[in-house]
DNA sequence: GCGGACTGCTTACCT
DNA sequence: ACAGGTAAGCAGTCCGCG
């Protein structure tokens, strides 16, 4: 094993030890530098308390050689190791090749003997196995360790607190025809879906740095004084710390912040942070917005530079992250810029991933807005400041009944995974280590990745994008125009269930066996074993089926109660975060059981799936208008017809195919990936149209927004004439006041994200780049992330960032022309045509 | 030397 | 550090044009 942040969980002082049979919630397992020992943190609801156990198991860390100890015992190199600790003989499975092996335990004395430095134990073995797993994750795997669930101290030694599963015959009914494989993996889950999160204490802080020319201060040189600090926790405290700063009034309090904290005013900035290192030194929890790159780290070096030896600074500093000697650091920017939470989690309800944003989306709070630089402000205000963005941070885990928190500790009890990895990493090291944990549950070999690629770097199928390894998704192109009754279906977790049913899985697709190579995939030249059960198969297909089956329509059964429910709900919701990477993570390199040919046949049953379903229906003489991947649009259809086609599907391709949503209608244009949708109750879905893209100036979005309404109160074909003027009347009302540019330039702005570095933009300079590299030369600092707003204008660069922009300057003719594509794509289903509309504007307004 | 046709780059979206 | 498919706008290049 590797412990390439060895520095980042070692910890520095001994804690309070557990009482004896106490059940605490597991927060986190670390390797202690000092004591040479995985430890693990425990919190007990009861008291609110920490307790920190150590290994007192004898447990080391280790990798894996095919040679044998006599072999190895020939290395004079690796004998020579200082740290090599000893061999023990060991028997693995290996799934690859579906044979037993002998291997050679190389023990370590600490992690990093194994691995970590160069002349580690791994770089003198011609081969080594298991040999990059973090120490404190194989110590997590070996002793069967689920983060997240009750753990208690028995005698000395760590042990899983008794849980009750309840009456689980229901249960069991609805899964009574699986295997027992999978019936095992159902026991082994449960308890985390069960086992309760409670209200861990926690506390959320936030400082401010005096800086000058709004820059953001550098938090490795920390040169600024630390002037504001706000603690805001779950247990009582919202406390604000203010370096006393002479040359500036103290101001008030704003109105609706007074009796909301305690204000403390110190005349030293050590003190502050003296104080503030004291609350951090407490809390089972802390949690930051943005704490790993810029408030622990800035309070870190800042203490550093203030004289504060290393033992009195309660922050730990890893290679891209913070973490704390007590307790545990949750950077929350890190879990919410995470695209599945983002995607899958809170289906894309914030789009920017500002604390502002992300708050104004999930608790319509936002940030105190500013009108001065945060240095000039009258104490009291920066106060108020301060607080707000603790206040947020910690609400962010709390509304909806801990919604997050509840989420996070799910997301640990599936991934096998501790609170701070779990927060800062993607989905694709969560699967990545609950199959780690698997394969080692049941002594398998862990494959190495170049294993899988000598054996399965293979594609068959070509992409229709450039650059991309296999062929992905049908999507059927729409028909064009106005549709009433439209009823969509979609497969129920296509691909997952596909992985499933289909046994697909990285030792499973091209076998070693002769035999199977008869069952061949469409489409492809690969082969699926007809002997195993492959991993992925297994637990992929587990985690759908108990999420389809069993937690999503327990979220919806009204003969439960409501906490119930929103318990069945947020399991719901964890499950399928991990469920829609789980195909993708085999098509990604870095993933370490990538594996193409999996992939690759995913997709390609998938694509048999729709168009096979897709030909039923038109047998069935139904209208397909549409399909995209895993749906198909079905106009105006007969009740009977559509039993008949689920019916089919689940008989002949072994899908759950379901009604997903009913349309009052759809307009399409001939565009993929592209409608507007109204429901029979008034609401609406739009997919893909430019008037929803969050790059689209202000006023086109409330433009489109305003044809949206006039649409969404269309409940027949006879509505559209009415409906059509109203259109006709916002789109030439829009395109005269562009002409007449009775906008804000706020509102004629572009808002488009820099997704790299701006120097890594070298093929061409696309319009924001521009502006940034306008603003650049004001000074402006720039970097990846950052949203640019900026205005087409006259001229030879054609954009100016809206900071440097006038009205007078703005290229009216090329906004006409953004207004036209926005309704184009949904005047083009109704029928209209956008020039006419405007054109006759011309003529009315010359007559 | 200029403009239209084309390709490629980039972003934001859908499933 | 999950995948591929699609739309759109613009940057840059090529080619024809007496």
């Amino acid at each position: 094993m590797l412990v390439a942040d060895v520095s980042a969980t070692e910890a520095r002082k001994d804690y309070e030890y557990p009482p004896e049979n106490l059940p605490c919630l597991l927060l986190s397992v670390g390797y202690h530098g000092e004591k040479n020992c995985a430890y693990v943190r425990l919190y007990d609801p009861e008291s609110r308390k920490l307790y920190w156990w150590y290994d007192n198991t004898d447990h080391h860390p280790y990798c894996l050689s095919d040679l044998s100890i006599d072999d190895l015992k020939k290395n004079s190199k690796l004998m020579s190791h200082s740290g090599l600790l000893g061999f023990e003989e060991v028997e693995k499975y290996d799934l690859l090749h579906d044979r037993k092996v002998r291997m050679t335990k190389i023990l370590g004395k600490n992690p990093l003997a194994i691995g970590g430095r160069s002349g580690s134990i791994r770089e003198l073995l011609p081969n080594a196995w298991e040999a990059k797993i973090q120490y404190h994750n194989c110590y997590i795997y070996d002793k069967k360790i689920i983060p997240g669930m009750f753990w208690m101290v028995k005698g000395g030694r760590l042990e899983k607190a008794p849980l009750d599963v309840g009456d689980i015959k229901e249960l069991l009914q609805v899964f009574k025809g699986e295997s027992e494989e999978f019936l095992e993996v159902l026991m082994e889950f449960l308890p985390s879906f069960i086992a309760p999160v409670p209200d861990i204490k926690r506390v959320a802080i936030d400082i401010e740095v005096f800086s000058e020319l709004d820059r953001i201060p550098d938090p490795e040189s920390a040169e600024n004084e630390i002037i504001c600090a706000a603690i805001v926790s779950n247990d009582g405290e919202s406390r604000v710390l203010i370096l006393k700063r002479p040359e500036l009034s103290k101001g008030e309090i704003p109105s609706g912040f007074t009796d909301k904290f305690r204000v403390e005013f110190f005349d030293k900035e050590v003190d502050l942070i003296k104080t503030l290192f004291e609350v951090v030194d407490c809390y089972p929890i802390v949690l930051t917005f943005n704490g790993d790159n810029f408030d622990l780290k800035y309070l870190y070096h800042r203490a550093l530079k203030l004289g504060f030896p290393k033992d009195e600074i309660p922050i730990i500093l890893g290679k891209d992250a913070a973490y704390l000697r007590y307790g545990v650091h949750v950077d929350l920017y890190k879990f919410f810029h995470n695209k599945s939470i983002q995607v899958y989690a809170f289906s894309n309800k914030y789009k920017e991933e500002t604390l502002d944003a992300i708050a104004k989306a999930l608790i319509d709070i936002g940030k105190v807005s500013l009108e001065t630089e945060i240095s000039e402000l009258p104490l009291l205000v920066l106060a108020a400041y301060c607080w707000q963005d603790a206040y947020i941070t910690l609400e962010l885990t709390r509304f909806d009944d801990n919604l997050v928190l509840k989420l996070i500790v799910l997301l640990m009890r599936i991934s096998r995974l501790s609170m701070e990895d779990v927060t800062r990493q993607g989905v694709s090291s969560w699967i990545k280590n609950l199959f780690y944990y698997e394969h080692r549950l049941r002594n398998y070999l862990i494959p190495r990745p170049e294993d899988i690629a000598s054996m399965k770097n293979v594609s068959d199928t070509k992409a229709i994008t450039k650059d991309k390894k296999f062929k992905g998704a049908k999507v059927v192109k729409p028909k064009p125009g106005v549709h009433f009754n439209v009823v969509v279906l979609d497969f129920a977790s296509l691909y997952p269930s596909i992985i499933k049913e289909y046994n697909l899985s990285y030792e499973t697709v091209r076998c070693p066996h002769p035999e199977c190579k008869v069952n061949v995939v469409p489409e492809t030249s690969h082969w699926i074993c007809t002997k195993r059960r492959g991993m992925s198969s297994l637990l992929i297909g587990f985690l759908r089926d108990i999420r389809v089956k069993w937690f999503k329509p327990k979220s919806k059964d009204k003969g439960l109660n409501d906490e119930l429910r929103r318990w069945y709900s947020v399991v719901e919701r964890a499950l399928k975060v991990i469920i829609n990477a789980s195909y993708g993570v085999f098509g990604a390199e870095h993933f370490p059981f990538y594996c193409l040919p999996v992939a690759e046949s995913t997709a390609a049953i998938g694509r048999h799936t729709i168009e096979a379903t897709i030909r039923k229906a038109q047998e069935l003489s139904m209208e397909i208008l549409y399909g995209d991947t895993d749906s198909v649009f079905i106009k105006n259809p007969q009740e009977k017809k559509i039993s008949e086609l689920i019916e089919w599907s689940q008989k002949a391709l072994n899908v759950d195919l379901d009604v997903d949503k009913v349309y009052r209608y759809v307009a399409f244009s001939e565009r993929k990936k592209n409608y507007l949708g109204v429901f029979k109750d008034g609401s609406v879905d739009i997919k893909g149209l430019t008037g929803r893209k969050r790059n689209s100036p202000q006023f086109i979005q409330k433009a489109f927004l305003q044809m949206v309404s006039v649409l969404s109160r269309v409940n027949s074909e006879q509505d559209f004439n009415e409906a059509k003027e109203e259109i006709e009347r916002i789109a030439r009302t829009c395109y005269v006041k562009i002409q007449r540019r009775e906008f804000t330039l706020e509102d004629f702005a572009f808002r488009v994200q820099l997704t790299k570095p701006i120097k890594s933009y070298v093929k061409t300079t696309p319009q924001h780049v521009k502006a940034a590299r306008q603003l650049l030369e004001l000074g402006k600092e720039i970097k990846p992330g950052d949203i640019i707003s900026f205005v087409k204008v006259k001229g030879k660069e054609g954009v100016r960032p809206i900071e440097l922009a006038r009205k007078e300057e703005i290229d009216t003719e090329k906004y006409k022309e953004y207004l036209r594509t926005t309704f184009e794509q949904v005047l083009d289903a109704l029928g209209l045509d956008f020039d006419k509309i405007v054109g006759l504007t011309r003529l009315e307004s010359w007559i």
